[in-house]
DNA sequence: CGACCGGCACTGGTATACAAGCACTGGTCG
DNA sequence: CGACCAGTGCTTGTATACCAGTGCCGGTCG
């Protein structure tokens, strides 16, 4: 009766291909994304590619200009000052909804993410899945897990902006190090200390983003509505 | 040099119709949508009704199930607790981050909307609108209005299950009394009182949908899997 | 009578063809 | 020399054709 979810649908695929590439910093903000060429690349018709690059461009990664083309969009820092205050706000409310009694396995999780998170050589991506996993697990432990995906999509622009901050600072320890504090405040029941610890944390994030602007302002966006720039290379092959 | 950011093309418009009537109940939970039956209704093609749907499905106001159709959701209690969790996160945090001089401009604007709201003989649809307009005002007084975008599109399900609950009860008087009250606190710059005034509030507004679910529960979903039915109306002409 | 099973009608998924619009280019004309 | 203006090649927008999957229905067979 249950019906597989997980639909194995193309557009699926490329939605979740695009997505990880522009977070990644694969598909630098201001690249042009061509449908026809991806479509080219992807070995899939303009169809598919359409419709995610529509799904990417609700969720504020993609521009698309009509008759003109389509663009990963600059990090707005109006935009991740926003998906920083949405984030703020919800993780740090959950924290007040935090049951009396914690759910143990989630415990149990949070603890192996955490002494996951310092593991010598971590891979900087590794770091990040782990990050995730451990704010989810968190918004779990208060019930609102299911909210995250909101947070998730809204976050898209942090992320890039959190990915360039990280890249240049190289040293990921201080954030598990916050992390681990957080941590200890919820499991010993101190919500104030919680909030203030998640608080610094988040905070701290935000501030690699002003760090990495000073450095490289040809990622972030200057005026919101943007120039189109056809891009004129001819390539000889 | 800017560029008209508002496209007139037809998928614009299809989704905001369609959204709209799923909003508005016009397309009541559980409906089942055809492209074709859109595309014939709207005079379209296939394609902007497609895109649309999707954009939709991404919101959580409609499903697709792949190669048996597509359905107006119903609605999901814990979307709905989740989307009521969010937004009160989101307004309480910004009511922490009021600047100490607030913005005349908008304090007129949110006194002229209050008046509007205890107009005798108002209309539930323009109740919702001032509502609308109330709660992003309110947001954009504490610097943080562009977040409200990310709000309106993860409380789909809440608007509509306050639609229901107002149906219900037909008298918006008291809310919109509760809307005075907070505008008052934020006015007198007592933080405290206007959090637990909004609080109080947007409880208020979610108590609404349990007595509306107890009521209608056809409304509702039940098993989040959800089953799809097709109909088999044959209609004579 | 009841279980099975194949045709059928409909769905959304994908591919493709055509239309409309923008921007650059290179020429002409004032 | 500079302004203008069709030409051209690209872009996305829309329409349409075809494909695979799914539930229903009715005939058939045990």
């Amino acid at each position: 009766m249950a019906r597989s979810n997980r639909q194995r649908t193309s557009r699926r695929a490329v939605y979740e291909t695009l997505r990880r590439k522009v977070l990644t910093l694969e598909l630098p903000p201001g690249a042009a994304l061509s449908e026809n060429e991806l479509a080219a690349a992807l070995g899939v018709s303009r169809t598919p590619v359409r419709e995610s690059l529509i799904l990417l461009s609700q969720e504020g990664l993609v521009q698309i200009f009509p008759q003109v083309g389509s663009f990963v969009s600059r990090v707005d820092p109006a935009k991740v000052a926003d998906a920083q205050f949405l984030r703020e706000a919800v993780e740090l409310a959950a924290l007040d909804d935090l049951p009396a009694e914690l759910d143990a396995d989630l415990v149990e999780e949070l603890r192996r993410n955490l002494a996951e998170q310092e593991r010598p050589g971590l891979d900087l991506e590794d770091f990040f899945e782990l990050d995730e996993a451990f704010h989810h697990a968190l918004l779990r432990l208060s019930g609102h897990g299911s909210a995250w995906a909101t947070v998730v999509s809204a976050k898209g622009h942090l992320d890039r902006a959190r990915r360039l901050g990280l890249y240049d600072t190289a040293t990921p320890t201080g954030f598990a190090a916050q992390h681990v504090e957080i941590f200890e405040a919820v499991l010993g029941g101190d919500a104030a200390l919680a909030r203030s610890a998640m608080r610094t944390h988040l905070r701290a994030v935000f501030d690699d983003v002003e760090r990495v602007r000073a450095r490289s302002p040809e990622l972030f966006a200057k005026d919101t509505g943007s120039v189109p720039v056809r891009r004129n290379v001819v390539v000889w092959e």
